[in-house]
DNA sequence: GTGAAAGCGCTAACAG
DNA sequence: CTGTTAGCGCTTTCAC
């Protein structure tokens, strides 16, 4: 057989499967600290190791969190992810991540292979703020909680953790306009996107502030992939419009963008600086541009874990509303 | 209570939970057409949903296979996730994974930790050639299979599935010397990692073949992460030797070393192309320069899922050695 | 065609 | 401190 049960071990030793049970919980309250000690050994010899499933099953619970990400194509959720798994394990908890890659069927049927999965919770960020409302309220109806992330829903009674994006935004254009550039490019992301129209609002206000025009052609729907942003930048360039700078919602779309200018041999960031607010690592490195913000995403994944997990033990835990305010940190400046 | 189950359905129809069983494992043979309808229809309207859990105790496996990564920073192995993701869940197992973030010990646990939530079998690419070669032995003692890709093993009996790197790689730099350079830089990978010795061979054979020299002072330890590879770059740029070309063990180390070039004002790729092996949707757009081969990739993914599920689904099937050999695709020219 | 009963591996009362 | 018993949700003989 594969795997020694405890039933092997308590076989071996001649005694009951309930003290082997006990000694392997660790329960020295109620075991001798001699039955412990041979149960644990031969336990270690036999090459025990406990099946999870059958204890999930008998205390109901899984200790896994599931989480959902629209994209995984970008660093940005995979280092929410890492940090989230890390922070969830120190809890007790497994994850058990899903990829909805922007498609929001995609992303119900993950919901329902979760929930199918008896997770204990879901960590997710959502692909539209509206489509799968309903199912959210059911799952979380049924007593299993959702905690959502950077794109967040809006009018349910769920915690939510997210940066700040008005703000940040607000900062990087701002940073943009001290810099000399004046007719900046806005590579939006979707309106059914939180954090895209908050982004949006921000760049506006940027704008406001310095006393410069705010022009529609200068605001391009962007999409949320790679070919999307690089069609954008593309027809923008057909425009023959003037600019040095390029403000986007999101790597993926930032990277689609700049990789049609360098086509068309822009210097960037001489001729044209292009950026957006995320900050990871890899974003850091690849992008000779300014980038921001990397502390919040760390932070991100902690508060939403904690909020999680929390609330699967103690399902009357209040709900809470996190906004993260991580400062700007320019991680290459354009001299 | 959170979920129903086959007793209340089978009490809210007054009938044995038996009969309920086998009408929602599809058992036509066994359950009156009629009576299957009712049940169907009453655990749609019940919101039932089986208990994976339950199942997987009772039928002794968990149609789960675990993957084991070393990298997930780099769209490589995040893209192969994704192919193999998808194969799984064709094939009817659900997948959960890990990232070992270059670091054996990790590995080690988190291999531990997979055949204790008692997966069905694993894929994985290793983070050292040799250092968990018993551990993978022992696992694969207990029944369990292990199919290896990209970053394979030696010496076990185990199916495998890789790329022809050393081809690849002769194909790479073949193109490169093509391109008129002379001073190609090899960004080598370490010599515990197979792909990266492999491609060591194939930069040495193309050297040869157009009778270029073979100078070691033009093959760095890049190591695996970015600041490594940023920092093999700083050293052989401190000795102001003279190069044209860099090619890059792996994305990782590629866009450290591409980095620094670009804060030291080369011109990329005029003054010196950068390339590596691995082509995925990000990397193509990402990186004004030659990269590679796409295809492969899903095909790697696809066939490791197949040798494992047939593994696991027949113990005795055959273990096979599959060399990839897709076609290399210049991403960008550089004129 | 359907039901009763056993059991997957484990924990948790409840007795001693 | 330890053993006995029941049961988590499901499948699978074995009867009827």
């Amino acid at each position: 057989m594969k795997y020694v049960t405890i039933i092997d071990i308590a076989r071996e030793l001649g005694i009951s499967k309930s003290t082997v049970s006990r000694a392997l919980s660790g329960d020295t309250h109620n075991v001798k600290s001699e039955t412990m000690k041979k149960i644990i050994d031969t336990a270690h010899r036999m090459g025990y190791q406990r099946n999870e499933q059958a204890v999930n099953l008998r205390q109901q619970h899984t200790k896994t969190v599931g989480i959902i990400i629209p994209d995984a194509m970008t660093p940005f959720f995979m280092t929410f992810i890492q940090h989230a798994q890390k922070e969830l394990k120190k809890r007790g908890y497994q994850t058990i991540v899903t990829v909805a890659n922007e498609d929001y069927e995609a992303e119900y049927e993950y919901l329902m292979m979760l929930t199918q999965s008896r997770v204990d919770g879901i960590l997710m960020s959502v692909c539209h703020k509206d489509k799968n409302i309903e199912a959210y309220q059911q799952v979380m109806n049924r007593g299993i909680p959702i905690v959502f992330f950077d794109r967040t829903v809006e009018g349910l009674d769920a915690s939510q953790v997210r940066m700040d994006d008005e703000i940040m935004s607000y900062f990087m254009v701002e940073t943009l306009i001290r810099m000399g550039k004046r007719h900046i490019i806005h590579l939006a992301g979707p309106s059914y996107v939180i954090p895209a129209v908050n982004r949006h609002i921000g760049y506006r206000q940027a704008l406001e502030k310095f006393h410069l025009p705010y022009d529609e052609r200068y605001v391009l729907e962007g999409g949320l992939k790679f070919h999307e942003g690089a069609q954008a930048m593309q027809n923008f360039l057909a425009q023959g419009l003037e600019f040095d700078a390029v403000f986007c919602f999101t790597e993926t779309t930032m990277v689609g963008a700049k990789n049609v200018l360098q086509n068309m041999h822009y210097r960037i960031p001489e001729d044209v600086a292009i950026c957006t607010v995320s900050g990871t690592e890899l974003c850091t490195f690849v992008h000779p541009t300014i980038s921001a913000v990397e502390q919040p995403l760390k932070q991100m994944a902690i508060e939403a874990s904690r909020l999680l997990t929390q609330q699967i033990e103690d399902p009357e835990s209040p709900r809470e509303n996190i906004v993260l305010r991580g400062e700007i940190v320019l991680r290459e400046s354009t001299k």
